[in-house]
DNA sequence: CAATGCGCACCCG
DNA sequence: CGGGTGCGCATTG
């Protein structure tokens, strides 16, 4: 238990990222509580003051704030800046696009900039001049509002939970047929209730 | 009780 | 397939 002083943010980023390392560790969602919990072992600040560190923390970049599964994780940009996105002639991003809207989680929409921030401090990105990140995305979110990945809400963009779900299967066909049938099922509805349980 | 450990289902590339 | 994630429950301190 150690200084109610004055620490440099950069002290608490590293603090922030040993607990997430921790908690990973034991296989656990590294949440604002378990976050919170585990810095708390070691040093007296009272919640608040954590997860108010652990929010300028996401806002430097030096964590990254990731939703899913209908709720916030924290993550070591680190280890995920080794995906490098190339930006090159007629790259798609559309899917990329269309996960960080959904990683973020932004209720109100996330605007292009901090989709494009999103998408800097979770890849490497690799650009030039005539292709750049910024018109990448541009074109990239006007697809995916096409094909009704995201629903565009004035200058945000909102991640379309009705839209065919990837990693759900859905036979339109309604094929009874064999008895119990709905096992299959099962699982994506429960993934569809917390995601909407959340997002709503 | 808190902290830790982990099997396993699920997701994504 | 291979690799990450994290729930739910078990085990340990």
């Amino acid at each position: 238990m150690c200084e109610p002083e004055e620490v440099p943010q950069q002290v608490w980023s590293t603090w922030i990222l040993e607990a997430i390392r921790k908690i990973r560790s034991q296989k656990q969602r590294p949440s604002v509580e378990r976050i919170c919990h585990a810095i708390r072992q070691h040093h007296n600040y009272h919640e608040d003051v954590v997860a108010e560190h652990l929010e300028t923390a996401v806002k430097e970049g030096a964590v990254l704030k990731v939703f899913n599964k209908g709720q916030s994780s924290y993550k070591d940009p680190g280890g995920l800046q080794s995906r490098t996105l190339r930006i090159q002639k007629g790259v798609d991003l559309t899917k990329v696009v269309t996960k960080a809207v959904r990683e973020l989680g932004e209720r109100d929409g996330s605007s292009l900039k901090s989709i494009e921030k999103y998408i800097r401090q979770s890849h490497t990105v690799e650009e030039s001049a005539e292709n750049d990140l910024k018109g990448a995305l541009r074109m990239a979110v006007k697809r995916a509002v096409t094909r009704n990945f995201v629903i565009q809400d004035g200058k945000n963009f909102k991640y379309n939970y009705n839209q065919q779900a990837p990693g759900i299967k859905k036979k339109e066909a309604p094929k009874r047929q064999s008895g119990n049938s709905d096992d299959l099922n099962a699982q994506s509805k429960v993934r569809t209730f917390y995601l909407k349980k959340y997002f709503t």
